[in-house]
DNA sequence: TCTATATACGAACAGTGTTCGTGTCAAGTT
DNA sequence: AACTTGACACGAACACTGTTCGTATATAGA
């Protein structure tokens, strides 16, 4: 059987598979390191796109834009990608493999916990709307069980039960996907949509405060609170709300 | 000014805009029914485009197939809604209309905001894949206003925080549209996907157990349960973390 | 030198949201 | 009763999207 040259797989389909299973013992890698002049690299098409995300958001990452970005056309990205499916896994891996996990102290796991999701926050929005593509993932890729790895060990660490540990770091995830779609969705319309569309916190402050009092009398009453939230208020409040509510189901 | 005669506005666009206006006191709908034979009302648009969600799913709205389902082409669609995006929110609008919610009972306020959480992520799963919708909606809509008014009227009378309440809600409609995109993700590509992209619990496990264990020991570990959660095992433990951490926050 | 084969890529297909222009038909006015 | 009006319906088209097919190319091994 014919192995090419750069790295160990023949198509796509195979390197996807292989990126899902457990890693060989035995590894070794890029035997020669390039074949032609210019061959794109599955991982100069990663570095790309996440440079298209980063400047244009997610929702430019076509096919066709990240292939005119590699100076080519929508075809060759076929040799090296599966699907647009594909793509967003690797560009998602590639994200998750970027993440710094500390070595679990159990005296700080709450600390440990929020600075983890917090260093995926920020990762999610510095490429604004990719966690869209992260809350259509499969979980088996090697780098976000990478993640899942470190975040179970901090949680175990500090005295969590470990189906609470397991599922709150489900919940953890999810939340931080959902909140940094959010957010993205919300610059992302601020930035270059017309009116109509776009609500700024004076906005909607004025619209609450406006509803008549008899039918909506608490958003009225409480227009504030409800538009309140400076920065990261909001998902500082839930983190705490969900390691709180963890730390005291366990006596730890 | 003319007034067209099946309710007050003339285009979409200016429907739209009322929509999120406070409503008018002086409500006089509908002063004669139809003009034409069949004319393609707004109800009847959302009507079938709900249908349409709930037997093929979410990602199969498209305004071809939504034309489609009403006999005509898409082009008609545009006379009664101003856009994809609009389209989305009057259907986010008429599942939220759908939505009870109960006379607040300070004594049960726990078991209220799980009740209304739980009718909202069955309602979400009823129409998979909409909660994607639901994720990118402005807040200022009537109905969805009208579901966040009452949640914050059972916190309210529950004792919370006035700010931690606001706050609770965005983090529960948030992960409660987070974890029922991930439901219709997950059951819809169990169903008509062809392998190599459908991970059932099984082969999650299969996957965990197999994984060296001295790179993913927990992971490797606690396999079992990464994996667990029969039904909504996983919904209903978030819900109690946030809940319990809210009432713990607050001497009620 | 010659063949084998993985890669590159132009062209095309089916699908998407959206707009333009035109035709149609009921209501209000003369 | 004839006429204007203006909202609606709709065919056709545009600029996109992801994806595939077939072919050309240039290198690795014989």
């Amino acid at each position: 059987m014919f192995v090419s040259s750069y790295d160990g797989w023949v198509n796509p389909r195979e390197r996807r598979a292989a990126r899902h299973q457990p890693p060989k013992p035995e590894a070794e890698a890029n035997p020669r390191p390039r074949r032609r002049k210019a061959p794109i690299t599955v991982e100069q098409v990663i570095d790309t796109a996440l440079g298209v995300i980063a400047t244009e958001g997610y929702e430019a990452l076509t096919m066709r834009r990240l292939a005119g970005a590699l100076d080519t056309g929508p075809a060759s990205l076929y040799a090296h990608v599966v699907n647009k499916a594909d793509l967003d896994e690797l560009v998602i891996g590639r994200l998750c493999a970027e993440l710094v996990l500390p070595e679990p102290d159990p005296a700080a796991w709450r600390e440990q916990i929020r600075g983890v999701c917090t260093q995926i926050r920020d990762q999610y929005l510095k490429y604004p709307g990719i966690s869209r593509a992260a809350l259509a993932m499969a979980p088996t890729d090697l780098e976000i069980v990478r993640v899942s790895e470190g975040m179970l060990a901090i949680l175990l660490a500090g005295g969590v039960a470990p189906q609470a540990a397991a599922w709150a770091i489900d919940a953890l995830l999810l939340y931080v996907a959902a909140y940094c779609l959010e957010v993205s969705i919300m610059r992302q319309r601020s930035a270059h949509d017309d009116a109509a569309w776009v609500f700024d916190r004076d906005e909607l402050l004025r619209r609450f405060t406006a509803l008549p009092a008899e039918t909506f009398p608490h958003t009225s009453r409480y227009a504030a609170e409800l538009t309140a939230g400076e920065g990261h208020d909001r998902f500082d409040f839930t983190l705490n709300l969900m390691i709180d509510g963890l730390a005291h189901g366990q006596p730890g």
